[in-house]
DNA sequence: TATCTTAGTGTATATTCAACACTAAGTATT
DNA sequence: AATACTTAGTGTTGAATATACACTAAGATA
């Protein structure tokens, strides 16, 4: 019958190809005005000692999702805020070894200052800043590239930026974040009336122990935000 | 030594899970005013006799996006004008037999009229109004609503529309098209005197053997688009 | 009290968007 | 030939949005 034809051919389709899926993240941190990602150091060949994003293989009874937080928590100790998924890479060149699919992530973590100091090189984990990045086993710089692409884009119409920062962040600040993501200046007044505009910041109280006239702090509002997009408006930077 | 214990480790990762990579493709056609999905007839379990995306197993040699304009035109006979990937979809249940990871793929074609008359059922393949679309196989309705959100979005700032239409299509039948994957009506004047304004359609004859008035034809030069995107100018419907 | 540094604010102009209705051209009918 | 029918094609005005731009306020330190 054709069906037990059918699964014949499934078997000599992937059992001989060694055919192995993977996944990869992204994670991007903001701090001290710069964007980073954090990169592994491989204690394997091929590419031994080179820097990797982390990631690794999908287990038989998670979904991509899961096993890309749990490959990130367990090789750099970090918790994304934010994690979608990105593109999916499947060359049959990209691994010397053999053929691997992998579907790429793209994570953001809030990088609150101890962290980054400490290094977080839990396990050989470190933080790169985007525009100084060394160079990358497999493929993984154009994913990078990609995963860049992707928060460029998208921090103009979705609250990427607030994953980014401290819970509480000066508005000076997340305009900065702007700046260093996009790559661009903005001008502060038109940037303050219109991010204000949107209602989904709350201001809270001033920032303390700060040098001059302290800022006032700011939150994002999730609630707030959700309501704005039910009406189907959106916000734009 | 720790490469070997590597390769072993993956081995038991992959062997044993029967894990098969299949790539699925949504292929939007537009028609008579309406936007269509191409879809097939399963003649295997499971689902056999359901309606399904056209796809297949992806082979050793040959990357995701040749596989998937493989398969199409394999079970369809389509060749796509346009084809990027969407998704990837790996949860663990999606396929009763094993694990499938299946990435997704998005293709627009032209659905010139003889095509769609005759069917295009070579091989069980068939046309559905997306507005009326029949039950699916797997997790097939939810990887077209992924794809139709796709092209909603897409549709206004990049140029996917003259995928969709004839090479020569008159300004109506544009805003029919924007106005039929959008839901919503479009203001002839406005509509034109902004697609125009952005100097990437050039004016043709004007149609033939038509009953009233002959309108103009068009064609999209992607030459000038892409002097336009080089200027860092973009087009917005 | 003076100085230093960052916070915070408004207006005027240019640009873009949105609403809106009639005349032109060509075919078919009598 | 005239009329009726159908779709093509065209501008303007008012509203809303975006852009450009510079000074005063507050708080800390010397």
């Amino acid at each position: 019958m054709i069906r037990y034809a059918y699964q014949v051919a499934i078997i000599e389709q992937f059992a001989p190809l060694k055919l192995a899926v993977t996944v990869d993240t992204v994670v991007f941190g903001y701090s001290a005005g710069q964007l980073f990602v954090l990169l592994i150091e491989r204690g394997l060949a091929p590419y031994l000692g080179a820097w990797a994003l982390p990631g690794g293989f999908v287990r038989a009874d998670e979904g991509l999702d899961v096993a890309a937080s749990r490959e990130l928590s367990e090789e750099t100790g970090v918790k994304a805020v934010y994690l979608e998924q990105l593109y999916t890479y499947g060359s049959p060149e990209r691994d010397p070894r053999y053929r691997v699919v992998t579907v790429a992530y793209f994570a953001l973590v809030r990088v609150d200052a101890y962290q980054i100091e400490a290094g977080t090189d839990a396990k050989n984990a470190q933080w790169f800043p985007v525009s100084d990045l060394p160079s990358l086993a497999f493929d993984h710089s154009e994913i990078i590239a990609q995963a860049l692409q992707r928060l460029r884009s998208k921090i103009r119409y979705e609250p990427l930026a607030f994953d980014l920062l401290p819970v509480d962040f000066t508005l000076l600040q997340l305009q900065n974040l702007f700046e260093a993501v996009l790559g661009l200046p903005l001008d502060k007044r038109n940037f303050r009336k219109k991010i204000l505009s949107y209602g989904f910041l709350k201001e809270g109280r001033k920032l303390q122990g700060v040098n001059f006239r302290a800022p006032s702090l700011f939150r994002f509002e999730p609630a707030k935000y959700e309501r704005m997009r039910k009406r189907g408006e959106f916000f734009a930077v």
